[in-house]
DNA sequence: CCCGATAACTTAAACGTTCAAGTACGCAAT
DNA sequence: ATTGCGTACTTGAACGTTTAAGTTATCGGG
């Protein structure tokens, strides 16, 4: 007996056996251009819509108690003034009319709109969600509601961005900005709009002592990467950097320069490449440095997202990880630790660094004018060893020379 | 020469290779628990610290212009009845000044605050964040701002977040439930507060020709999927499910249900598993699946990052995937393409479905009053095959007995 | 018995904007 | 010259809440 649905007919799409070196974004770009919608617009009855909300004031429930709205406002937020009896008929009252307080008459008075926004450069990048969702959860348990932006990495829609927001009501900012010594730093101060920095560190000093934030000890993690790849006898190591603007990436390149500069191992220039953050950036960052003569035994990369696309350009160009090419990525993201992967990166806690960054913007709301205050937070990160860099091939480490 | 700074001893935290079997979520959790913080406070001197925004408000630029209050808002809201001269002075001083409207006035009388809320169970599900940013995009564009909310999988939670956004001003909700027929959202409708569901479908006949809902066609992915597997000659096939209460759940089910009767194989009840929705969860059933004397063959999971908690747990058991045991997963993640993982699974577009719930329900919201009308759509999806259920090994396929 | 203090309430203004209803004025048609 | 009308503008109320400054009534102490 035949059943009868749409999909009887199963068509398979893009078989990735056809095509062996599948690495391959167009792959998912296929599907995005492939994707229909269809919609059906269902007609139904309602009786009579009711557009305007006929929502219950305070005054509503002042006219039926016969009180007057302050009464009724003091008792529904627990302030002193108001008597027993009363206090529990308005809250009685309150509930059965399902009146909820009126967000914007409240927020033009107190001037509080207990809403923070959350400006990151995407939140499509594995490294953001657990950021995004410390953050949430950190500000819910204040009361706070949190908004989120991405400003992909332009400074322009950056600059958009802030300008909404300095008219949208929130009460502060949690911002990654787009580039070290980022021009809209000043337009948050121009705005007088509280924020915090996170995944970020303002190098300036100008500006840093004005300026809290909550980063990562990148210098520290890129230090501990390049230094065990030292340990691990490599001479002939490239860099792969996300871009050269964000503190993030300038301090990643530091650390690591420092590390191979104890070993008295320097990155030719041709070595050190500047990519940009995406995987595919990366794979053809790798492609291309993989198609000289000269070739680097070991390359670390500013991101795992990068490392993948490294990981992938390796295997492309018919060299195995870790046994041809050592791998070192940064940020340990969920997927680095799977088996055929086990990326050798620098961990850290995104969930809390979110959750650090929140709180110290509460606090600076609702402390407000400490005035000539500012903190700062630096995370440590962790070494993860896994098999990427070849360790456990390894019998013996290299010592510093200078050791 | 030796530098001197804080990172010259580098810890290696936790080599793997002295654990060899290193699927670990411990793993990841001992980091999080190991991660310090440490907080330096800088006090540095500030003039004066001007804590009350002398913000600048339309009564002022009247004042400065000789002109009404009303003039102004006008003049700014680019609506007619104001002079060409006039509206020009006053544009012009508005910028000097540095004018923003103030945003919880203008909601007070507008009762709009071009604010909408994405409630979805958990931005740290890579399903999520490519929604997420393609609900930002489009709200964005239309002049909305995005706030974002995770229920964490709990009703509790969910109606929680739905009653705080009744006052919080939002103009709408993006929700995807928690679960099938979820009673928030008759909640929702109370509050009387615009929402249309994503990634999920009313099945409930009594309420889906009122819910306007963006979802994906997770019958047909599923069966597609399971239709594949029986192609290839799969008998043994369990499935594992991360719940049995969202309408995606159930779809997929079914879908996959639906196609393996065609072919005369059933799923026995200690093959078909409801686990929950990590990777954890998938690796535990899994393990457990496995540890059993008859064994399937092929595992359908419904989900990518479960797929991936499969792949672990077999590799663990002593299993090769696709020789020992075929697998295929759904949504395809980033993640699924990598190679050694390369999983086959079942595409779509969730930027494209984040796009048009904010398109949705912004249409909504200012077409407000069509009594009567909702519409669904449902979006495709495509079966994207790799080689994780071994196709590329095979050389010939079964067809369906019924053809 | 009166005074002052405290508690329970009310009044009215304020927050910054929009909106409906007005006024004033110039200009064309009668 | 009067009417009518459109344009440029003003006035005052309204949105729903909080808050400062009242007004009563009650009570205990001297």
């Amino acid at each position: 007996m035949r059943r009868h649905h749409p999909y009887h007919h199963c068509r398979v799409a893009n078989p990735l056996f056809h095509n062996p070196g599948n690495y391959d974004t167009r792959y998912s770009r296929r599907i995005v251009e492939k994707s229909r919608v269809f919609t059906l617009t269902i007609k139904f009855v309602k009786g009579l819509f009711n557009n305007q909300m006929n929502k219950v004031t305070i005054k509503d429930i002042a006219r039926k108690l016969q009180v007057s709205a302050t009464t009724v406002s003091n008792a529904l937020n627990g302030k002193p003034g108001v008597g027993k009896a009363a206090r529990k008929r308005i809250l009685q009252l309150a509930k059965e009319m399902g009146y909820q307080p009126n967000y914007f008459a409240k927020g033009l008075v107190s001037r509080q709109s207990y809403a923070i926004a959350l400006v990151i450069t995407n939140i499509a990048d594995p490294f953001y969600p657990q950021l995004a969702l410390g953050v949430q959860e950190k500000a819910n348990a204040y009361g706070y509601s949190t908004m989120l932006f991405n400003t992909n990495h332009s400074i322009e829609s950056e600059k958009q961005i802030i300008q909404m927001l300095g008219s949208k009501g929130v009460d502060g900012v949690i911002l990654s900005t787009v580039e070290q010594d980022d021009p809209n730093i000043d337009l948050l101060e121009d705005l007088e709009l509280p924020f915090v920095l996170v995944n970020r560190l303002i190098l300036n000093p100008k500006k840093a002592s004005r300026i809290d934030s909550v980063s990562l000890d990148n210098y520290g993690g890129a230090y501990k990467a390049a230094m065990h790849l030292c340990r691990m006898g490599h001479t002939k190591i490239a860099i792969i950097a996300g871009d050269m603007a964000s503190s993030t990436a300038i301090m990643r390149t530091q650390g690591a320069k420092d590390a191979l500069a104890e070993f008295g191992v320097t990155v030719p220039g041709e070595w050190f490449v500047v990519s940009g953050y995406t995987k595919e950036n990366a794979f053809d960052a790798t492609r291309h440095l993989l198609s000289r003569k000269e070739r680097p035994t070991a390359i670390l990369a500013q991101d795992d997202n990068m490392a993948l696309g490294v990981r992938e350009a390796a295997f492309v160009s018919g060299f195995k990880i870790p046994e041809d090419l050592a791998l070192v990525g940064f940020n340990n993201i969920g997927f680095s630790s799977l088996t055929g992967i086990e990326l050798t990166t620098v961990g850290q806690d995104q969930h809390a660094m979110g959750m650090a960054g929140a709180e110290m913007l509460i606090h600076k709301l609702q402390h407000s004018p400490h005035p000539g205050i500012s903190s700062k937070i630096v995370m440590e990160t962790e070494l993860v060893i896994r098999k990427s860099c070849g360790y456990h091939l390894k019998t013996q480490e290299q010592t510093s020379p200078s050791e």
